[in-house]
DNA sequence: TTGAAAACAGTAATTATTACTATTTTTATT
DNA sequence: AATAAAAATAGTAATAATTACTGTTTTCAA
């Protein structure tokens, strides 16, 4: 594996997604890293991100929409979706890691995790939306 | 909303799904119908998927890997899928359908649902592959 | 200071999927 | 059975997200 050499371009990266609790899309990245850095380039921060998920210091998410969200919050937690505005947030819950037992009680196989978010209306989508 | 008129292809696209139990994409039920109806178009295949799964009469599967899967089996159950092969099986096991309302306990918008799938080595794989 | 490895910007290519259009099929009504 | 409007089709073009390629620049250990 090579070894990994600065870039300024990745360090705006993670800053920018640090800074961020709303699991921003590779274009959204795109558009507000160029703000400070007018010259980085779409596939720099496709790269950066894929890289950055591999060594595992974000998370890349897949909630389903077609387009990956990117999360510099890697701690164990759950995402919840809204089937009207598209967001995706941060579920505050406890642990239901013990799903991946119920699982493995009748499988062969060996299963290593899970993925799992929750959909519906968000608070905001709720109020402003009637019926 | 326009009524349904049947369609040959629709109907050999829902047979062909109903015989298979791992989940085919898109780009396999169209070669696999191609074998009874030569002339069956791609875009007919999305189109009845899509559509078939939007009466609910089959589900789509997005299980991370960047392609469709469908399901002709639309009662409630959960799906494995293979880190090493990518196949993607059923997972007979408990309903783990509580998580809502663990999740729904602090959260101020509306939970409808939720997805889960699990991954991890299926049993071929965890044979085939030592260390 | 230097040079190999890594990263970059910019662009082209890929992949899955959706949209468009002229033609064919379905089906309710005559 | 004939008809005609709506739905569906085949075939093709377009879109959107992402990855790959290439020549140049940057990093950093020796």
């Amino acid at each position: 594996m090579a070894t990994l050499k600065y870039s300024r371009q990745r360090e705006r990266i993670k800053d920018f997604l640090m800074t961020r609790k709303d699991h921003p899309t590779a274009d959204i990245v795109y558009t507000n890293v160029r703000k400070q850095d007018p010259n980085i380039s779409l596939g720099t921060v496709y790269r950066n991100l894929t890289l950055l998920a591999d060594i595992g210091e974000i998370n890349r998410l897949r909630v389903g929409d077609g387009v990956d969200h990117f999360d510099a919050d890697t701690s164990p937690h759950y995402h919840f979706v809204c089937t009207e505005c598209g967001s995706v947030t941060d579920l505050e819950m406890d642990s239901i890691e013990s799903i991946i037992e119920v699982a493995g009680a009748n499988f062969e196989g060996h299963i290593q995790g899970h993925v799992t978010h929750f959909y519906g209306t968000c608070s905001h989508c709720t109020s402003i939306s009637p019926h």
